[in-house]
RNA sequence: GCGGAUAUGGUGUAGUGGUAACAUAGGAGGUUUCCAACCUCUUGUCGCGGGUUCGACUCCCGCUAUCCGCACCA
């Protein structure tokens, strides 16, 4: 693997800014840290891909996009969990105040000090007395929270409700559950996708796009039914080789196909987004051979997890993390249900109805009711445990020690045949999360080529055609004679178009325009010349090959 | 969050206690029959806030941002 160029990621970065891809946000104010602009140019790049990314889910045919607010209420984040994962419980050295995690500290003074609360940390921390990594000090301050994602108030005043500002887009779709159930005729297996921003209060980002505090992700939530097979069709990829560090086993090369078979990924759902996925990142124009999937460690993953794969695609800062893809397990959907008490479940019919014989007593309300009184709930309870031979009257026990009379007529024989066709279960949830920054930035380092046209320096932007964020460059050779005239009408019929952007350019040379566009890696260029005006015909130059072809106007 | 370095036109750099230079880029015009050519004219800059000083881009302090280590990264 090349060293890591630093100055080839500087000239990349000067490019990215000069041509307006990318930027630092709010610059003119001093900027702030972690926060990006996408520029004319890169505002375009990213709604391709963007778009490129729906439009791959959407072809599955069972999958709907959906769109939730950004500003999420405090209840939601606490029962998916985020208010606890997103809090570290920090310390300050009293020496040389440096600040650490009070877990990671004491990690050796207990199996596993992530799972302890802040009180249980602060006594353990107060007995160990654990020393300092930066000064071996062992004077530590108070515990303190911090958390990772935006507070703000829902609301003004005494009637504002605690809220956060989303730290990834799933939520909305599993609080959204029941309608999306609703609407894809309650059947699964079936998806929910949304492209949107995401926030963390990152401690420290770093590396330009790579750890942002506001992002672009976009993130599938599929629904499956956990009693079903999967049967995914792995043919389309069967020759294709991936590069795979499997837990356990290092780096290995193998089809998806056979990972799945193997058990390598553990679940055929996971295996098809895996390979889903791939198809994608090498239709946005990542190089396939710069992408492997690593497989998350048992300790690394979360605890409901049963599967989980990170594709990390290889740039200017070595191997980094994209896209995460993971079995969830019912836990999402679970939480909330718990923390709200409304069913959060799909229906599925036995193969086979199950039939339930009842044979036994049960009390007769109209009479027992006026004599056990409060007890007559207890009384129902025992009478139902009691075998159908039982006779009355009968003395009983109850729970709480009671003991009471049912005679005859307080009872009642309760013979029934149920046939239960059925049962509500919790979906499992397999989602892969993109991060679209980091895979925008890897678009751009990947394309980014630096040739010696004629010795001199020349740099050509080598996007794919699917998120180029400009289509055509329309030029005249020269503007008079009406070359002008006939490239902005040209010009002007492509803007047209449905998704369809040109550029008109008309000043500098003609080389030097071909190798502005170049920069900002527009496919194909189309030039007016003396021609053109007698034929009808222009010439479209491909940004790759720098070859040239006539075509008629009427073509284009 | 800690330590170190840095901050000058759009970009890359030079430089000075008396308000700035070079290259490149951009605009207008000319020239040119297709790959950053050439000629003329032209636009635009000392990160932010204090302090010292007659005067600060320059010296001092604070802040912000960037880069590099350390720590962090569900």
């Amino acid at each position: 693997m090349a060293e890591p160029d630093t100055s080839r990621l500087e000239r990349l970065s000067g490019v990215l800014k000069r041509r307006g891809v990318l930027l630092p946000a709010f610059e003119i104010h001093g900027g702030a840290k972690g926060l990006y602009d996408f520029g004319p140019v890169g505002g375009r790049l990213r709604n391709r891909v963007n778009q490129t990314w729906l439009n791959h889910w959407l072809s599955l045919g069972n999958i709907v996009e959906i769109s939730c607010p950004t500003v999420t209420p405090y209840a939601v984040l606490e029962a998916s969990g985020h208010v606890g994962e997103f809090s570290d419980f920090m310390t300050v050295c009293g020496s040389c105040e440096e600040a650490s995690r009070a877990d990671t500290l004491l990690e050796s003074f207990h199996s596993n000090p992530d799972s302890l609360t802040k009180e249980q940390l602060q006594s353990l921390l107060d007995q160990s007395q654990p020393p300092c990594p930066a000064c071996q000090g062992i004077e530590w301050s108070e515990i303190t929270a911090q958390n990772l994602m935006f507070n703000t108030t829902i609301g003004a005043g005494s009637s504002g409700r605690p809220g956060f500002l989303r730290p990834e887009t799933a939520q909305g779709m599993f609080t959204s559950f029941s309608a999306l159930y609703r609407h894809n005729r309650e059947r699964l297996p079936f998806g929910a996708i949304q492209v949107g921003k995401g926030y963390r209060n990152e401690i420290s980002p770093r590396q330009g796009m790579i750890r942002l505090r506001e992002f672009n992700m976009a993130e599938l939530e599929y629904f499956i039914n956990p009693h079903e097979e999967a049967g995914h069709d792995f043919t389309p990829w069967s020759e294709q080789q991936i590069t795979l560090i499997a837990d356990g086993q290092g780096e290995i090369q193998m089809s998806f196909k056979d990972a799945v078979e193997q058990n390598v990924i553990r679940h055929a759902t996971v295996g098809y987004f895996m390979a889903q996925t791939f198809d994608f990142l090498v239709k946005v124009g990542i190089d396939a051979q710069r992408l492997r999937f690593r497989q998350h460690e048992a300790d690394e993953m979360a605890h409901y997890a049963s599967d989980c794969w990170d594709a990390e695609i290889h740039g200017s800062y070595g191997w980094v993390e994209c896209v995460g893809i993971a079995h969830r397990g019912c836990y999402d959907l679970e939480s909330h249900e718990k923390a709200t008490g409304k069913s959060l479940r799909a229906r599925r019919e036995f193969a086979e109805p199950q039939v339930i014989e009842t044979d036994g007593w049960t009390i007769n309300g109209a009479t027992a009711g006026p004599v056990f009184r409060a007890s007559a709930g207890a009384v129902k309870a025992a009478v139902e445990a009691l075998p159908s031979t039982t006779s009355f009257p009968q003395m009983l026990t109850l729970e709480s020690g009671e003991q009471v009379t049912v005679e005859p007529e307080h009872v009642k024989r309760d013979q029934r045949t149920e046939t239960i066709t059925g049962e509500w279960y919790i979906p499992h949830v397999v989602e892969p999360a993109f991060g679209i920054d980091r895979i925008i930035w890897h678009i751009l380092d990947h394309a980014y080529d630096e040739t010696g046209k004629d010795g001199e320096e020349y740099t050509v932007m080598r996007l794919s055609e699917n998120v180029a964020p400009v289509d055509y460059c329309v030029f005249p050779l020269f503007e008079k004679d009406g070359m002008g005239e006939l490239a902005q009408s040209i010009h002007r019929t492509l803007c047209s178009k449905q998704n369809l952007v040109s550029m008109y350019d008309s000043s500098g040379s003609i080389g030097r325009r071909y190798a502005r566009a170049d920069e900002i890696g527009v496919p194909k260029c189309i030039t007016v010349d003396h021609q053109s005006l007698e034929d009808q015909t222009v010439t479209i130059r491909d940004r790759d090959s720098g070859e040239q072809h006539r075509v008629d106007i009427d073509s284009l």
